[in-house]
DNA sequence: TTGAAAGCGCTACCAT
DNA sequence: ATGGTAGCGCTTTCAA
C-alpha cells in the first residue's frame, strides 16, 4: 500500500470486462484477440491495445467460467497416489500423467480419501471431468460409473484387480505374481513355502491377491503355503528369522524385493544359508535385488506403459462409442538368479 | 429404467432446472433443499419431492458453476510429483495432500511440465486456486507470485532451495546434506572424498547443492572433493569400482543410500574393504542402508511434516495479512554406523 | 414457504 | 472490423 508496489489483495481480480474498458473495446473483441479466434479479423492496432490492457491489468482468464460456457472440460480425474505401492506403480502413474498432459488434458487429483466408491464418484462428477481413471482401491461400482457418465464423463477407466461393469477396465492380476513365484519355487524342488505378508496398511490390495495366487499354484503342485506377517522393520524380521527353523520351510516368497532384502539379512544373521537351506524370491525386479548376495531371484512385472493407457483414454474421449473392454495391464514372469 | 439402467450418454446432463421441473418447484427451492440452507425453511414434503427428483435424474451439482457464482474456490494447486526424488520427499508430498484434503481443500495437480515459471503461474491462475504450493523446480518468480495473488490466490508457498519474494518459502537447503556428510568423513580422518553425482535427469536439483555443500565443508577442512558421475546401473558402478584405486580416494559420499548400496556392492566385488580402505556414507537414512554389510552410515534428513505445511497454508488462506516468511523445512545430521 | 430474477466471467452468434 | 447480447449452471437477495 504505502510504498510497496503490491496492491495485490485489495483490488479485485480483473475480468475481461476490465480489459475491454481499459482498451476501449467490447468484451467480445477482447475474447477474439486473446483467443486468436480465426473466424474473425481484428485490426492490428486494436489487438495491440487489447494485449497491452490485459498485460497492464495482469488479466488471466477464468477457467471455470470458460468451461461453463464451453459446456465441457479437458479435465481428467486421477486418484491421488496414496499408497506406498512401489516404484513400479509410481512410475506408471507418473508416466500416465505426463502422457495425458502431453495430450493437452488437465490432470486433477481429487481426494477419494475416506469416501466410499459412490461418494467419490459423485464428488468427481461435480468437476465434470471428460474422463476418470479410478484406482482399484476406490470401490467404483456400476452405479458410480453411471453417475460419472451421466455427468458427462466420456471415458471411465478403472485400474485394479476387479472389473467394473460399464467402465474400461485395466486389470492388474496380482494373483499372477504369487502364482509365478510359487511355480518357480516348486520347479526348483521346494514344497514348504512361506509367503511374507506386509503389515503396512493399504498394501493388502496387493498382498492378498498375491498370496491367493500363491495358494492356487501351491495347491496345484501339492506344496504347502504358510503366511508370514511381517512389518517393514528390522526387529520383527530378526524375530521371524529366530524362529525360522521351527517353521520347517524350505522357501519363501517375500511379497517384493524390499521385503526380500529385509528378510535375507535377518536370515543370514541367523546363519541360515540361501538358497541351500531356504530359497528366497521377491517381486518387482528392482536393481536393489540384483545387488544382494546372493543375487535375488524375483518376479518381473511388465506394466503397460502409462502412455498406452493415456492413448486409450484419449481415444475413448474422442470416440465414446467404443465398447468398454477389459485389458490386461500386467504380465509377470519369474527371473532366476542366485537366491533360489 | 426399463431394465437396462444404462441410458447413459444419450441424454444430456441434468441441471438443477431439470430437478426443479420434475419436482414442480423453482430452481431456488432446489438449491435451498440440496444445500440445506439454514436461513430458509422448506416444508418436509417439498424437501422430499426435490430429493427424489434429484435422485431420479442422477443430478450432481456443477462445481465450476457453483464456484463461479461464489466467487472463490477451495482449490489448492500442487505440482505433480514428477521427479524420482526419493521416498522421503514422496511421503512428505503425500502427507501434505492428505492433510489439505482433511482441511477440506481440493488438491489439484496441474502440469507445469515444459512450462517456465511464469507460464506455469499463469496457467495455475486460470484455475483461481485459493492457494498454490509450488515446488522449487518450477522457477516461480516474484512476478509469477504477483500474477497468482492478483488472480485471487490467498496463499502462495514455495518449496525448494531458493526463496522467492512475496511468497511464503519453505527452504530445503540440500547443501546442508553434503556438508554434514563431508564433515563426518573429515572427523573420521578422511581427506580425499569422492562425491557420487547421479546422472538421472531432474536429480541435479538435489545433487548440485549437495556437492556444493560438500565442497564448502571440504574447503573448510582442507580436504579434497572429487565428483564421480554415476548412472543408477550396475555396469557403470562396476566400471567406477574397477578404476577406484587409481582415484586415490579414502572416502565417498554417494548422494543417497540407494547409490551407496549400488557402489558398495561394486567396490566389494573389487575387493575394496569398507570402511578400512574406503569409507562410504549415503543420505536419507533408509532402512535399506541399515541392512547392508557393513551397515551404512548416512545423513538423516528431518523434513517438516506435510501436516505442518498444510496448517500454514490454511492459516494464510484464512488470514492473508500474514507476512510472507522463510521457514526452514529441513534438518540434516550424520548417522554413524559401520561403513565409515 | 416459495418464486422471480440478477449476475458470477466467458464465448459465440448475429448485427452493424 | 467491431459491438450487443444471450446464456452456460448456480446461489441469493428481494418480493409475494
Amino acid at each position: 500500500m504505502s510504498q510497496t508496489p503490491k496492491q495485490t489483495a485489495d483490488r479485485s481480480v480483473p475480468t475481461s470486462a476490465d480489459v475491454a474498458r481499459l482498451a476501449g473495446v467490447s468484451r467480445a473483441t477482447v475474447s477474439y484477440v486473446l483467443n486468436n479466434t480465426a473466424s474473425v479479423r481484428i485490426s492490428e492496432p486494436t489487438r495491440r491495445r487489447v494485449r497491452e490492457a490485459a498485460e497492464e491489468l495482469g488479466y488471466v482468464p477464468h477457467a471455470a467460467a470458460r468451461s461453463l460456457r464451453a459446456g465441457h472440460t479437458r479435465m481428467v480425474v486421477l486418484p491421488p497416489a496414496t499408497l506406498p505401492a512401489g516404484p513400479l506403480y509410481g512410475r506408471f502413474l507418473a508416466e500416465l500423467q505426463a502422457a495425458l498432459r502431453r495430450l493437452d488434458y488437465t490432470v486433477v487429483h481429487y481426494g477419494s480419501l475416506g469416501l466410499d466408491g459412490d461418494e467419490a464418484a459423485r464428488s468427481w462428477a461435480e468437476l465434470r471431468p471428460v474422463a476418470v481413471v479410478a484406482l482399484g482401491e476406490v470401490g467404483l461400482t456400476p452405479h458410480g460409473v453411471d453417475v460419472l457418465k451421466r455427468s458427462g464423463a466420456r471415458a471411465v477407466v478403472t485400474l485394479g484387480s476387479r472389473r467394473v461393469a460399464g467402465a474400461h477396465c485395466f486389470v492388474m492380476d496380482q494373483r499372477e505374481v504369487g502364482a509365478r513365484a510359487v511355480a518357480h519355487l516348486v520347479e526348483r524342488g521346494r514344497r514348504a513355502i512361506g509367503v511374507v505378508m506386509p503389515q503396512e496398511s493399504g498394501l493388502e490390495r496387493f498382498s492378498e491377491p498375491r498370496i491367493e495366487g500363491a495358494r492356487r499354484a501351491a495347491a496345484a503342485a501339492g506344496a504347502r503355503i504358510e503366511a508370514l506377517p511381517l512389518p517393514y522393520e528390522e526387529e520383527p524380521a530378526a524375530a521371524l528369522a529366530a524362529r525360522w527353523r521351527q517353521l520347517g520351510l524350505d522357501a519363501v516368497f517375500t511379497y517384493n524385493d524390499d521385503y526380500a532384502v529385509l528378510l535375507m539379512r535377518a536370515l543370514q544373521d541367523e546363519g541360515i544359508t540361501i538358497p541351500a537351506e531356504t530359497a528366497v524370491i521377491g517381486a518387482d525386479d528392482l536393481l536393489l535385488g540384483r545387488l544382494q548376495r546372493p543375487r535375488l531371484s524375483t518376479v518381473h512385472i511388465d506394466l503397460v506403459t502409462g502412455r498406452k493407457l493415456a492413448e486409450l483414454v484419449d481415444r475413448v474421449v474422442r470416440e465414446p462409442g467404443e465398447e468398454p473392454a477389459v485389458h490386461d495391464l500386467m504380465g509377470a514372469r519369474a527371473v532366476h538368479r542366485e537366491s533360489t
